[in-house]
DNA sequence: ATTAGGG
DNA sequence: CCCTAAT
């Protein structure tokens, strides 16, 4: 029997970049300021530009190299508060430079997993790939993505100019800037940003630019969030779906995914959270099918509430503020104009846990957390904003009418990531099934949370990494209730082979907001995109084989042999997949992008295909005649 | 629910 | 991967 070995990470979120929250074209219109000032400052600019941030980018992700912790920001709050860990964070894991080795050789193992989930740290590497303009940018960029690392209140500005591309408008750029007449960003001008190397936001599609000056903020206290590890219950896969709902869901994607590069105007709606944020929904509408297809749908509920509090301000260390994943700090304002600033340090990704063997490389694990962030992002999260403990559900409410002024203490202003709501409270999963790690704390920071209890969710994500010593047939399911399935006609040996993530995060239902009006359930679903996951060539050598048994056109067997225990392939994915092998065999290798699939593969994928196709041929004769 | 095929 | 149409 072969025990697994796995090590558990308990992440309790990603630093994003800061981002300067300029609520005005400063500069361009300073008469009428007011009014002006008045329309453009309206709550959901903040979320737009928030959100902005957040999908913006195509991060990598890296282990961090210099820090321990898993959150640099809570490292620097306690720093004084262990020696231990500090030595441990002096033994620092070098992971960042060493892709190619397995996590075994990098300290990572089994034995310090309780520390390593302490001090293993991950950071949003902000891509590399960044605008032609500037490569002055480059440098800063990359070099350490987390400011939150630093905990200067007063630091360099430097001057990052974002690619002025309007031809590079992705979905993502259409999504929440453009909505309003009055962007934030006004083309022409550069953005001002911490020289000192910390995350810049580096977009390349950045369709505008913008000139400002940062407010740095200052390190806050630090809440723990709950870092849990439900039990995850999602059984028999292929879950029917009603067909109203999946008609729903199809209306819901042509009308908003198809069209979303060109939606920007419905965003001043309706009072209610629900019906203020088409535009936030866009992305998600769609896809439930799959998921459904597959049960996932259950895991939806993981994108339902989750979200996280962050504060913003100054050293305010009540206990019982949100979490902060960032601050945020209203500087001195210049009388004229009634600018509400603020520098939003970073934003911390609902919680993620990552279990991972430890003879998978770094890259794999980059590869595995990168999915899993990029689950949550990319799933249609939305910014929500929260005054003094309350949430502002009226997008069109201007700044300074929902309280947060130049003149106000921003004490209580906070943000928090909202994944998609609308999940009903029955998702709750269920507390027994919570397993609270120990590097984390859940309860204090959710007891404190008011405005949100906690429902934890998971999402677990397999990944099968690619093993080149053990090629296996089947992808295990990560789910907790999967059985490993005593093994079926492939593979058995998983060691190292599956490397699964799971995600959880922690669900917040803001319904319980006792402040906050009733939210309804009857939110309709929306969909989530799945998330991309190339096929291994393990697994690409699995389909292989069952399909040259079984042939073309039997995909649910050939699911059923070869991807049982993969409920993240569908029989459809699975016939897509070998379309596009024989698409891939029959094309130059240089033409061929992704993981190499071995030339043995693709020429037996050839030669199956043929075999089959003819063997339909065959059949279509006999039979109609 | 599956299959097949276009996008 | 997604979406549909046809089984």
């Amino acid at each position: 029997m072969v025990v697994k070995k796995r090590l558990d990470y308990g992440f309790n979120g990603y630093k994003v970049p800061p981002v300067h929250v300029p609520n005005s074209a400063k500069g361009k219109r300073s008469a009428r300021k007011k009014k002006v000032d008045d329309r453009m400052c309206a709550i959901d600019l903040l979320a737009a530009v928030a959100r902005k941030l957040l999908l913006e980018g195509e991060g990598s992700f890296g282990p961090s190299k210099t820090t321990g912790g898993p959150d640099p920001c809570n490292l620097k709050v306690k720093q004084e508060q262990d020696n231990a860990e500090s030595q441990l964070r002096n033994e620092a894991f070098d992971l960042g430079s060493c892709t190619g080795s397995t996590l075994g050789s990098n300290n990572v193992s089994q034995r310090e997993v309780s520390n390593v989930a302490k001090l293993l740290s991950t950071t949003l590497t902000p891509s590399p790939i960044i605008t032609k303009s500037d490569t002055s940018s480059r440098n800063v960029c990359t070099e350490k993505p987390s400011l939150a690392v630093e905990k200067s209140d007063n630091f360099n500005y430097g001057t990052v100019v974002y690619k002025n591309d309007s031809d590079s408008c992705s979905l993502h750029n259409n999504m929440g800037l453009d909505a309003k007449p009055l962007a934030v960003v006004n083309s022409s001008s550069t953005v001002n940003t911490p020289l000192c190397g910390d995350g810049i936001i580096c977009g390349r599609s950045f369709p505008k630019c913008r000139k400002g000056k940062l407010a740095v903020g200052r390190d806050d206290d630090e809440n723990l969030s709950g870092c849990i590890q439900p039990n995850f219950t999602n059984n028999k896969a292929l879950k029917p779906q009603g067909l109203g709902e999946r008609r729903v869901r199809k209306q819901l994607a042509t009308k908003f995914w198809k069209v979303a590069p060109t939606m920007t105007k419905d965003r001043e709606l309706p009072k209610t959270d629900v019906e203020t944020k088409p535009n936030f929904y866009r992305r998600k509408i769609c896809y439930a099918r799959q998921w459904t297809q597959r049960s996932v749908f259950k895991r939806r509920k993981f994108f339902q509430r989750c979200s996280i509090l962050t504060s913003v301000g100054g050293s305010n260390n009540k206990v019982n503020r949100v979490s902060s994943s960032f601050n945020c700090r209203m500087p001195s304002y210049e009388p004229e104009d009634f600018h509400v600033k603020l520098s939003i340090k970073s934003f911390k990704v609902p919680e993620l846990f990552i279990e991972i063997p430890e003879t998978s490389t770094v890259a794999s694990l980059k590869r595995t957390v990168m999915e899993a962030v990029t689950a949550i992002l990319g799933g249609g999260l939305h910014i929500g904003v929260v005054v003094q403990g309350k949430k502002v559900r009226d997008d069109s409410k201007t700044l300074l009418q929902s309280g947060i002024s130049h003149g106000e203490k921003l004490d209580d202003l906070g943000f928090t990531l909202e994944p998609n709501a609308n999940r009903s409270l029955t998702t709750i999963t269920n507390p027994e099934e919570l397993h609270i790690l120990p590097s984390c704390d859940l309860t204090k920071p959710l007891a404190r949370l008011p405005a949100m209890v906690s429902a934890p969710d998971v999402v677990k994500l397999d990944v099968c990494t690619e093993s080149p010593r053990t090629p296996i047939m089947n992808c295990q399911e990560s789910n907790h209730d999967s059985v490993r399935s005593p093994a079926d006609t492939f593979s058995l040996d998983k060691t190292g082979a599956d490397a699964r993530a799971l995600i959880a995060i922690s669900s917040m239902s803001v319904e319980t907001l006792p402040t906050s009006p009733a939210r309804k359930p009857r939110q309709s679903e929306l969909c989530q995109r799945r998330i991309r996951r190339p096929f291994s060539v393990t697994e690409v050598e699995a389909l292989v084989q069952a399909v040259e048994k079984l042939g073309t056109g039997r995909w649910r067997d050939v699911k059923i042999r070869a991807f049982d225990n993969a409920k993240h392939r569908t029989y459809v994915d699975l016939k897509d997949k070998w379309k596009t092998l024989v698409h891939t065999a029959s094309i130059a290798p240089q033409q061929r992008r992704g993981e190499p699939v071995p030339q043995e593969l693709l020429d037996r994928v050839l030669t199956a295909h043929a075999y089959w196709s003819q063997q339909q041929a065959k059949f279509q004769v006999k039979s109609p005649a």
